[in-house]
DNA sequence: GCAATTGTTGAACGGTCGGTATAAACTCTC
DNA sequence: GAGAGTTTATACCGACCGTTCAACAATTGC
């Protein structure tokens, strides 16, 4: 039996994807990856083949830690409009500290879809999906705890509130000042709510 | 008095924007822009200087002949609540028509702004402030008019509005389905009457 | 006709791209 | 210790990157 491999390759891709979601898919090099990866080129392509692979198990990477974990987070809460709020809220406070005005590694490649391959294309639009998905279920679930009204269409809803998402995590990367991000907020909410 | 160009400047912009717009301006290369411009490399940096100069003319081209068009030709319109309709309806057609997907070049440079130089993120800035500046005045026109509850904040409803096209637009890159977008549309609309 | 000026052309620049190949050192199992 | 598989480092691949340049062509004023 052969040598373990003798760096973390958890720890390898977590660098990766920290390089693609700062610089773009397309802007990030070989070079940038190994630099900041700390392994050698080698390495890189016996242990994932490619750069398009690579960046495959980077989005996994990212849709795991990043957006599955505050999602069951958020789920597990008892009042489901806070769960809203606080998502709106996290994904402000989050655009705030971010000096390099990264945005959302999911959205990030949304936007350049047509350009990438089908398994991505379908990684993407599933993650997405969990996020309208919570919307969804947020909503019926406010709805049976008379917090939200029952006229409200659930499904409409949550692709409303999805997209109002996806847009203010466009706009944090340089359009908007706080104050703008924050009246999406308080709109968003809004709109739940009456 | 020197030669005249042989080319007409203003066609190859349009030329060269429509392929910035179809790849994006990483993955667009220089021998792409000259094949499409049907002009060669030497014409194109003695006419433009550089890649970079050439995107912020076809920028400027596209929002010209994109945006500011249509958007002087809804501000024209009686009904300001309609005009947003229209602009609403008219997005999710162009959307639907575009089977290459190449969503808005203005949102799509929107995301990647932290790459771009200082002029070129003050003209995206620019250009999608105009799109919430006649979603604010269409509502305050309504408002006068008795279509919009006087109670709604105009600001922050543009605001909103502005949040919601753009996610429109980077979901209809590839995440979303045309019944999907349409609830968006419908969404926003309930949204502006209520 | 002849500078002067500007435009066109296509080759060539140095550099980087993603990816492969090599070989020697190393760690493990059997 | 044989053999398998990994790590390092370096060298290399052809292709392409954005850009520059020198030679040449077209138009003007004199």
């Amino acid at each position: 039996m052969p040598w373990e491999k003798d760096f973390d390759v958890d720890v390898a891709i977590g660098r990766a994807m920290k390089i693609f979601w700062a610089k773009g898919y397309e802007a990030t090099s070989i070079s940038d990856l190994v630099a900041a990866m700390q392994i050698n080129k080698g390495s890189l392509y016996n242990a994932f083949g490619s750069k398009k692979k690579l960046f495959t198990r980077a989005l996994l990477n990212y849709d795991r830690e990043n957006q599955q974990a505050l999602l069951s987070q958020l789920e597990a809460m008892d009042d489901p409009v806070l769960a809203i709020r606080t998502l709106f809220d996290s994904v402000i406070a989050e655009s705030e500290a971010d000096s390099e005005r990264k945005g959302c590694l999911l959205v990030n490649t949304a936007l350049e879809l047509p350009h990438h391959s089908k398994d991505i294309q379908d990684m993407v639009t599933a993650a997405l999906k969990d996020v309208e998905g919570f919307f969804e279920r947020a909503i019926k679930r406010a709805q049976t705890r008379g917090q939200v009204p029952s006229t409200l269409d659930a499904s409409e809803s949550a692709k409303s509130l999805l997209s109002q998402m996806v847009g203010l995590r466009v706009l944090a990367r340089g359009v908007f000042d706080m104050t703008s991000l924050s009246a999406i907020r308080t709109r968003a909410l809004q709109q739940i709510s009456a």
